[in-house]
DNA sequence: CTGTAATCGAGACGGTACGTCGGGTCTTCAA
DNA sequence: TTGAAGACCCGACGTACCGTCTCGATTACAG
């Protein structure tokens, strides 16, 4: 087996990635993406700048790494029912949104990556692509249900299912991000209640009367 | 009667307005949103900087100013059927969103607006509420098809349509953002069909065969 | 006689001169010479800077019409003798130069004026030549004293004392101003005197003692 | 032994002062102190504002030390006589006056000092107290030809020396100076002459002729 | 134990842009 | 024509970050 290579010299510091990583997130809560200043950063971490530097390209990769984590919070537990199990994660993501740290980063590099490839991929791969689990997770536990129907057999059907995933992946995180970050407005049990009949349902089936508040 | 109420002094110069919002057009398409600098703008419209800062706050409010009125170019013709409009507004704003300046300013300013509420407000004025109106017109004639049933009456059943008018939209703008900027896939036809599909009828019904593409 | 040839239009407001001039002093004294701005004098002064602007041509001139008054207050009282005289306009002068309106000002316009004749001659003709008018009165009293010997007959007399109104000129403002604003220390009574001595009789005469200080 | 305390990090670079010091000496030259501008001398310079804002507090502190080396290239060459002595200073004193870096940029910054407490006393130590070291030179050496009574001894005679060494300076230089750039003559072998007359035999002593002009 | 090589802190450096200020001109309306 | 008001162009200000570099000082492993 080919060994982590050791290479000569002095090997870098593991608690420093953790310690800008976090400072990140902090400067991030405090001042929003755009006031955050790499400087800062690694004087709230006690490192020179040299050092960050040399682990990351720039801002907007560094801050891709310090929120990826964040996302990776959610869960898809078994509420029983393919509507409860949406509901509880479309909560969980509305709550992630609410933390400014998630907001102000999630937007800002998306925006960044508007012309720079490199970045959208790195995007893709350390959060978006890593939530697809939650759907995938939830449609196989609704067709062991009999909520939804089970995948086609053959190449045809795979690629049919695939494609549906990404569909409701995009529809679900779409429609919660549209709300909170560009409506701004706020996901409760209320609307996703209202959004979880219109997705299971459909337009044409009329919504039901909203839940008296507390 | 309110007359004009002609301020004292020299009165501003309206061309420079439209000149300096079409340089901050040119230069988000160039450059893109964080290389923008008010500077350049300020340059390529002809214009000496005080006097873009005496009308702008700054670069955020510039922009979505700038940035709003290609919202108001999307339309809704009736195409005949509930299906056909939203798809034709979908792929609408599929186009509008594959647009330099629209990509990058439109998440740039919501990343900007996290934490300024005044910008929140700027952004929901000057493009989320002015666009509600494709969903009101489109939700009208499917009411008048019969394709939608009709609001209940009284003050609760304007407010459910309200809601419901709210709802529509965070799902089918979010949808299509987060497709377009987030995951960094294509809108085409294809996904508008498939979209239209889970959107009409639901999670449960079955999504139909992928067109063949051309 | 000729009338003044009064123009067609609204005539100018006189008292506007005075307030701007005095604005000009004020600025002078709080802020200095080059934190000054046109722009707060006008509104000092009441005025628009359209009207402060069609009087002088710039910062410049309208300094030295703002001090030349100031130094118009020196005076040359009789004291009896030559020293004496010469002591108390020394004095005055002293006093003159301790205001920061002067100071500022003095040493700024002719720092300006090391590349504007313009602007050099305009002190000339408003501070300078003016001033040695105290020269040659002080001179005339002391001949008449018979202090100092009488001019020699014919023309190359007057332009020897011409010559010599300019150097005295030149060494008494000269000592007192580079005493006061180059070494920056004060013109007192002792320094004076100590001058004076020197003045009178020149370098090898021996220095008197000091006088006690009070 | 206290070694030079070498402190931590990238040490400054000794050629960007010599070569902003240089740089600010010819934009004097070109543009004169009020057109001269920072970023014009970082550019003349190649180096980048920064560094001369590290360096120097501003223009004001800048300029002084640029030009005090210039003060520094005068001398007092033993011409055999006090007379000589001082009309060789007076000469060289004037040609440096004659220099445009120097005209525009002693009197701005005496202008600038009025009001500035640390820049007075920059100037003096830079500048002032420095070039006292000709009048104390040739005092000395006037005394050892017995052109001047020795000093007194005792305290109080080394503090008459030391006030006529001051009274001198501040004779001879603001004599030049006003000469110079007040009253914007030039000083020339006729007028140090008649100067010099005035200055050795005071007053009352008679003018001599002017010399013939070649 | 000694070299080699990469790391770390510190901070200087060349740049670019910032948002503000002042200078001096102009354009409007009212006197 | 003057005057008040204020918009306008221009150029400089001094600051903040960027990302790079150059130091001396560590800290590992290899010989």
């Amino acid at each position: 087996m080919a060994l982590p290579a050791r290479r000569p010299g002095r090997p870098r510091n593991a608690d420093a990635d953790r310690a800008i990583l976090a400072a990140t997130r902090a400067g991030l809560v405090e001042l929003g993406w755009s006031k955050l200043s790499l400087g800062d950063v690694a004087a709230r971490a006690g490192v020179a700048k040299t050092t960050l530097y040399r682990r990351w390209a720039g801002k907007n990769e560094l801050v891709v790494d310090a929120v990826a984590v964040l996302f990776d919070e959610l869960e898809l537990p078994d509420r029983g029912s393919l509507r409860a199990d949406i509901e509880g994660v479309v909560l969980q993501f509305a709550r992630l949104l609410e933390r400014p740290e998630a907001r102000t980063a999630l937007m800002a590099v998306v925006a960044e990556a508007t012309g720079d490839a490199a970045l959208r991929g790195r995007i893709r791969s350390a959060i978006v692509d890593r939530q697809k689990r939650l759907v995938l997770l939830g449609r196989e536990r609704a067709q062991r249900r009999g909520e939804l129907p089970p995948d086609a057999p053959g190449p045809e059907g795979a690629a049919a299912a695939a494609r549906q995933v990404d569909l409701i992946f995009d529809v679900i995180a779409g429609a919660v991000v549209h709300r909170t970050l560009v409506t701004g407005e706020p996901v409760d049990e209320n609307w996703s209640s209202g959004f979880l009949t219109l997705l299971l349902g459909g337009l044409a089936a009329p919504p039901p009367a909203p839940r008296e508040l507390g």
